[in-house]
DNA sequence: CTCCGGACTG
DNA sequence: CAGTCGGGAG
């Protein structure tokens, strides 16, 4: 038994705002680079530090790994949380050379259930990261919940509010087509709703283009 | 001053 | 459960 407003919130928003070309990157490296960088961190200050790992030519797995963790923090400091975030990266890193052989494609190629229990288990890397990077780095068939879906879906009383991640990940791809497009859209277009009319302070419902739902 | 495309530790 | 990590933009 299928909830429609699911994919019909999706429809609307999709109308709406059209496609949003996510994951903005290069590669399946950047996006996972990206994804650990963004935890709660505005997207701009990110690309900032993906640029600097850029011009200092160390965005691959190689050279990020032979990168001291000092030189790296400085580099993404932009995204704030540097040093932490200095250590996820290396976390990943290490597991992706010790499992992996540094070998991106051998580490996403497994099958779905199993690369995200890898994920998980990475110091750093949590429930949304682990999807971002399934979804948007791994092509993989797996919903992407963030605090701004929580928000909207709850606001819009289809669930409770402290709905634990994996139930609410579970009730949205139960309600929807199995598409990778639209996994890929709906996460996007909900982070857009999200800044744009359903922020925590001073929401615009009256201009939302879900306000009838 | 608050908020951001979270996750870990105590 | 609360505290911590943190620069950048509004």
């Amino acid at each position: 038994m299928k909830n429609p407003k699911i994919k019909l919130i999706y429809d609307k928003l999709y109308s709406a705002f059209g496609p949003q070309h996510w994951w903005p990157g290069d590669s399946p490296f950047e996006v996972i680079v990206g994804a650990i960088l963004t935890q709660n961190t505005a997207w701009k200050n990110v690309s900032v530090s993906i640029q600097n790992l850029k011009n200092n030519k160390v965005l691959t797995p190689r050279e990020l790994y032979d990168l001291p963790l000092e030189k790296l923090g400085s580099l993404i400091r932009s995204s704030g949380y540097y040093n932490l975030k200095a250590k996820r990266l290396n976390n990943f890193l290490n597991i992706l050379f010790s499992g992996y052989e540094g070998d991106l494609g051998k580490m996403l190629d497994q099958e779905g259930k199993t690369l995200r229990n890898v994920l998980l288990d990475i110091s750093g890397i949590g429930p949304e990261t682990a999807d971002s990077i399934m979804l948007y780095a791994g092509g993989k068939l797996s919903f992407v919940v963030d605090a701004y879906t929580r928000r909207i879906f709850s606001r819009h009383k289809l669930i409770e509010e402290g709905l634990p991640y994996d139930e609410l990940k579970h009730f949205i791809e139960k309600n929807l087509p199995g598409n990778l497009k639209l996994y890929n859209e709906y996460h996007a277009l909900i982070v857009r709703t999200g800044k744009e009319f359903c922020s925590n302070k001073d929401p615009k419902c009256s201009l939302c283009p879900i306000r009838e739902i």
